[in-house]
DNA sequence: GTGAAAGCGCTAACAT
DNA sequence: ATGTTAGCGCTTTCAC
């Protein structure tokens, strides 16, 4: 045993001395600059090694201050659920590409969080900050804009400020799905939806309007439902639906979270394999429940993954005008989807 | 539109000029600090306002190194599994209580992950890391130890390195979980196990076979496998293992992941009804399947906050020895588990 | 109760 | 290719 048992932790200076150097040598080192002999490379390792230093990347940081980014920050709603936590990885993956640290937090679908964590956030100095927003007014981040800080908008569009934003395209992968459940016969289909004013909801709920329009089949407020919140709520929902005296013959659910709670719903009443079913956001297993679940999958990966590379462009200087990508869904058959309706007497067209 | 373009932050000066005061009474108004006029503390929030001063909390800590704890990292395996993320929930919680930002990152059972992140993350200079380890070896930590830096193992022990530990009861969960089985009358019991020879799973290998020894059940090895990463991997072993001369009539699965390819290969041969499986660390939706699926459960939640407090409070001074906590499991049944072993002419004991 | 000066650990800008 | 000086934005220390 060599050293002192627990004192300050050592600092450039100490290893600059050392090793017989000036500071700015070893912090050249230590930013891998390509201007330093290799004896003196060797000797600043060396005394590093010895005096066991760690630079430290918070003062690093306070002076470079406007140099090469450090941190961006990421505002999911809840890892908990497979598409927040996709999200999570796809971003982490570009920035470790960038040697950038991502601090991520979880909103849980409140508008204050947003704000509170948006503010400490910046108050780190984040060089860059990507949201899922709970909240439906983003104009708190106005000033902030004009400070340089850039913004991208996952999954759902900002409000009252404008800002590069990645979204899904909720409206027409509802209406695919939707549309396959009509193409199966159904022409009673309930709607469970999720409370929220947010534009993905209502632009799953367009895509279900429209394509019952589109089939001539009126929207009937008596199987649907827009305030649901939880998996229980889905599956109260669903058997209050199943109960009424014309149930529909398909439902379809515009929430990974809800569709379980349909699916249990479903299979309370015993009706999971007369009853057509499409959930609107994949979720893990729903290929291994019976029937396995037909669902519009989304694309997080790619929504974290075009975000994050956004978002790294803009700290990059990119001045571009800003502007909204739309994500892809795909419509997976797997089984629920593809329960055909009861023949009935009259109508199926064709 | 009064203010400049996008000029340079306003800092704690340019407040201080305007509400005509010092710069360390700026200061005391942002750390609330109880001997300020109320007289003072409205000139500077009006001027903080009208310049959209935002606090630099990275110079704060700078300065300030040794007070108030700002950030605690955490290094988890994966926030795409349950386990995972509800871990990094409840630690969020318990620094958010502490007004502290967590520093999240997955490790992807690399080793390499492990010895990286934890460098960057110190020197972030973290007031503390909680760390499920991906390799089985922390001496690379121990500098850091004697610097001051508290570290707190979750879900694995630390190795050539102590420090305070947060365990699930690995060895009596998986006891129970095999006895269980055998309790409804199975003698043959495959073990589905990851690769990796870290301790929970070492452990859980070793509830199996001492569950078995107790009931003088012979170890056969040509249903136990101990070198298996996804779930595809499971789903091929359990139809190999299903398909050899003498099958067993029940399953252990000792992950999560591995378990919901026991259940897709027990479906695959069409034996799910007559095969008894129990799973180690319960899983979304296993409820939903059929037959549900009997698990045991783990406490991912728990372990993140006493993890995340016994932190807290080594951060804080505690200097008491270090120690290991375990966190029971819980078996809950729910079909799979309790489906029986067939009849058998001769053997059940008593 | 408030302020002035010094300094946290590092890097930018300029020498040399 | 290396060193010097100044200063990032804040808080500590100590004076008033």
């Amino acid at each position: 045993m060599v050293g002192p048992e627990s004192t300050k932790r050592p600092t450039m200076g100490d290893v600059a001395k050392l090793a017989g150097v000036s500071r700015k040598t070893v912090s050249r080192v230590y930013n891998s600059e390509p201007t330093v002999a290799e004896e003196l490379v060797a000797k600043v390792r060396i005394a590093a090694d010895q005096l066991n230093y760690k630079m430290n990347l918070v003062a690093s940081d306070l002076r470079r201050s406007g140099g090469r980014p450090s941190t961006i920050g990421l505002l999911i709603q809840d890892v908990s659920n497979e598409f927040s936590a996709s999200i999570f990885r796809s971003v982490e993956d570009v920035a470790e590409q960038f040697g950038v640290t991502v601090l991520a937090s979880n909103l849980d679908e409140s508008a204050e969080r947003e704000r509170e964590l948006t503010s400490i956030l910046i108050a780190r100095r984040v060089d860059g900050l990507l949201i899922v927003p709970a909240g439906l007014d983003q104009s708190y981040l106005a000033n902030e804009q004009r400070s340089g800080m850039p913004f991208v908008f996952l999954d759902r569009p900002p409000h009252l400020v404008l800002a590069d934003t990645v979204l899904s395209d909720n409206e027409n992968g509802s209406f695919n799905g939707v549309t396959h459940l009509i193409e199966h016969g159904h022409r009673r289909i309930a709607f469970i939806g999720e409370t929220g004013t947010h534009e993905p909801a209502r632009q799953r709920f367009d895509g279900y309007r429209v394509a019952l329009q589109h089939a001539t089949i009126p929207v009937d407020s008596n199987i649907i439902r827009q305030d649901l919140q939880s998996e229980t709520d889905a599956e109260r929902a669903i058997i209050e639906i199943m109960a009424t005296n014309s149930p529909p013959t398909a439902v379809f659910s515009a929430h990974n979270r809800l569709t379980k709670g349909v699916v249990k719903g479903l299979r309370t009443m015993g009706v999971e394999r007369t009853v057509a079913l499409v959930g609107f956001d994949d979720f893990e297993l729903a290929y291994l429940l019976q029937p396995a679940v037909t669902v519009v999958a989304q694309d997080p990966a790619t929504i974290g993954r075009v975000g994050a590379e956004k978002l790294f462009k803009r700290i990059h200087g990119d001045h571009s005008p800003v502007g909204t990508q739309i994500v892809p869904t795909t419509l997976i058959p797997r089984g629920s989807g593809e329960i055909s309706a009861p023949r009935r007497p009259s109508s199926v067209a064709r």
